[in-house]
Parts: C-alpha cells; sequence; structure tokens
DNA sequence: TGTTTTGTTAAGAAAATATTTTACGATTTT
DNA sequence: AAAATCGTAAAATATTTTCTTAACAAAACA
C-alpha cells in the first residue's frame, strides 16, 4: 500500500515539474523560441546535466531533434556542454541562474538587432546620400530621399543605446543598477560581480 | 529624361526603405513576431498613418491579413488607432520612437513572463506542499518534492526582479538609469519624464 | 587498424501556421 | 429606411516549419 501511495506521490511530483516545464516553454515561445526547444530548456532545468539519448527517453522524441534542439539553446548561450566522468557521450547542462539566463539571452538578442539594423541603416543612407547630393532631380525627390534619412538618423541614439544596454546586462553591470533585491537606503546589495 | 531619372531615384529610395524595413522585420521575428507583422510595422513607421486598404495597397495582401497583423501589433502597444478627419475608414499608426517600442513591447512580454510564470510556481508548490506535509510516504519521494519546492522558491527573487525591472521600462524609469546618450560627469540627462 | 558507438546531415512525412476567399454583422451615408 | 462600405470571423487553401526515419561521418575504443 506504501508503494502505491509512492507511486501517486512521484507523478504528483512529475505532474508539478510539468506545469512549470510548460510554463517555461511558454515563456520562451514568447520570445520566438519554439516550444519544444522551451520543453527542452524546461526539463534539462529540473534534470541537469543530460546525454542527448536521456532527452530523447525523458520527452519521447527522436534523437535528431534534441541535437537540434541543444544547439539552438547553445546559439543564444543558455545551454552548455560539459563533461561526465568517463562518459563517452556528450552532456549538457542547462543555465539554472535565471539571472544570468535573462543576461545571456537578451544580449544576445539585442546585440543582434542592433548590428542588423545598423548595417541596414548603413547602407540605406549610403543609397540616399548619393540621391540627395545628385543633380538633375527634382527637388520633390530629393526632398523625399532627405526626409528619410533624418528619419533613419533620429533612430541611431536607440540604437547606441540598446548596445550599451546589452553590455551592462552582458557584464552584469545592470545588476548593480537593479538590484536583485529592492534596496533600501540603508542597505547596498551591489557587488560588481556576477552572481 | 529628368522625370526618367526621378523614377529611378524613387525606386532607389523605396529600394532603401525596403532595405530597412526588412531588417526590422527580421528583428521583430527575432522576438517572435512574425516577419508579415514586422513588415507591416516597418511599412506604417515610414509611411505613418494607414488605413487598412493602404496597408493591403502597399504590401500585396488580402485585407483581412492586414486587420489581423495590426490587431497583434496592438496587442503589444506597438500600433494605435488613430483619427484622421472626416475619414470613414480607421487609420492606424506605428509607434516611431524605438525608445517607447521597447518600453512597450518588452513590458508588456516581461509582465506576461512572470504572471506566467509565477502563477505556475504557486500551483505547483502547493501540489508539492502536499506531498511534503503527507504521512506515509517514503523519506526518498518527500526528499524529491521538497528539493523540487526548493528549486521553485529558489527562482521567485528572480520573477520579482523582472517585475520592478519590466515596471522602470514602462514607466520610462529606465532612461533616467540608463539615459538616451552616455553620461559625463558634468551632465545629467536624466528628467524623470518619458521622451 | 578495424569495430562500435555517437552526433549530425539529408530527405521525406506530418503538423502547425499563415494567408486568402467567402460571408456576415455593424456602421455610415444618402 | 435602404444602400453601401467597412472590419472581422469562419472555412478552405497554401505555405512554412517541425519532426522523424534513414544514411553518413566522426570519434572512441579494443
Amino acid at each position: 500500500m506504501a508503494e502505491f501511495l509512492d507511486e501517486d506521490a512521484k507523478q504528483s511530483i512529475d505532474n508539478a515539474k510539468d506545469l512549470v516545464v510548460d510554463s517555461l516553454a511558454e515563456t520562451m515561445d514568447l520570445y520566438g523560441v519554439t516550444r519544444s526547444a522551451g520543453t527542452l530548456y524546461g526539463t534539462m532545468y529540473f534534470e541537469g546535466d543530460m546525454t542527448l539519448d536521456e532527452m530523447r527517453d525523458q520527452l519521447g522524441m527522436s534523437k535528431p531533434s534534441m541535437s537540434t534542439g541543444v544547439k539552438k539553446l547553445q546559439d543564444f548561450n543558455v545551454v552548455k556542454k560539459t563533461f561526465r566522468k568517463g562518459q563517452r557521450k556528450h552532456t549538457y547542462v542547462a543555465e539554472r541562474d535565471f539571472f544570468r539566463f535573462f543576461a545571456n539571452f537578451f544580449s544576445y538578442k539585442w546585440e543582434r538587432e542592433v548590428d542588423m539594423n545598423l548595417e541596414a541603416i548603413r547602407t540605406a543612407q549610403n543609397q540616399l546620400a548619393d540621391i540627395i547630393a545628385s543633380e538633375n532631380l527634382s527637388a520633390e525627390v530629393i526632398q523625399e530621399a532627405q526626409e528619410t534619412y533624418d528619419i533613419l538618423e533620429q533612430s541611431k541614439p536607440y540604437y547606441y543605446w540598446l548596445q550599451r544596454l546589452a553590455a551592462m546586462v552582458k557584464s552584469g553591470e545592470i545588476f548593480d543598477i537593479i538590484p536583485f533585491y529592492p534596496m533600501n537606503e540603508e542597505e547596498d546589495y551591489g557587488t560588481g560581480e556576477q552572481r
């Protein structure tokens, strides 16, 4: 009888975990990470180091899916390869500290945003500058080119700002400025180091 | 001949815009917004107020697509309905200030993340607490429940932190702390108000 | 070095998502 | 009040993405 209760309890624990795993997956879905990659992350979050085969068993999916899923998670630095003693299979571990998850994930995305858009703006502005400098064009057309050029120019401060934010988040400096716990006048949690 | 040059230039201007629109769309894709919604936003960014029909003409897509696209963008507060004098059709305008775009977009997402996950954690912890409190269960099972409970408990500070960050971003307070332009010792750009 | 095992690539199948067409209800104009 | 126009829902279609099966390449072991 006791074994039966134990089994029930184990199922209930798994159910509780699944609830959170699903929620984590939905969260990541919110940020453009596929649900299955999110589920994989959530599973690794609870299980700790895992091999691809263990993931496959746990999630009931194919091994290539696990491989690509892990790769995707590695791309934005929330999963890392680990070494398990005398283990032939590779093992992987998920970032368990959500502060670091946040820092890795968003600094990666924001850096990409900045690079991508500044590059597009640079190219577009060059094209527009040619038009603006050109003779033999109607004032109307030149004005439109100039207006477009200016709109792009005005957006630059945002990207420079985002660049600095990304750097502060990546380095952990943001956690000095906005500490883990609300600050009192008396106390000061900022330490300069990342958790 | 001059008209021909003008036409060329106009095309070149459109091409320059498209370059940036595509980049904006790719950026939004990065954050889980579909490419077509991103393209729609980018188009509105350059064009200003638009009706659904104007969007349809500009993008060569169906009207219902525009309708759902606009709705999606409204969901995270980067497009708003506007009123154009004596205009029967509804008009919509995209948020042109990227600082505000950032603030609206991420505060929305982060708030959702916090609410969703704290709710899941609450439910899961209740379930686990029942097991921990229960008699007639093996020490092993109770310990696993306790460990899971603790993992969840430890994640809470992150969500509280994210909640505060979201509030600071939403209110614009973040721009006092991390100003639009890098700060010198002499100068202080923080004003307490949102741009 | 040959054998086994592991991780990844490629191609095809399945599922999910986006898009359009059609139809309807609501609002505005005449 | 009737007619026209607009926005959105529902259903059907098309497209994209995801996932799996099967084959391959690389690494570890004997």
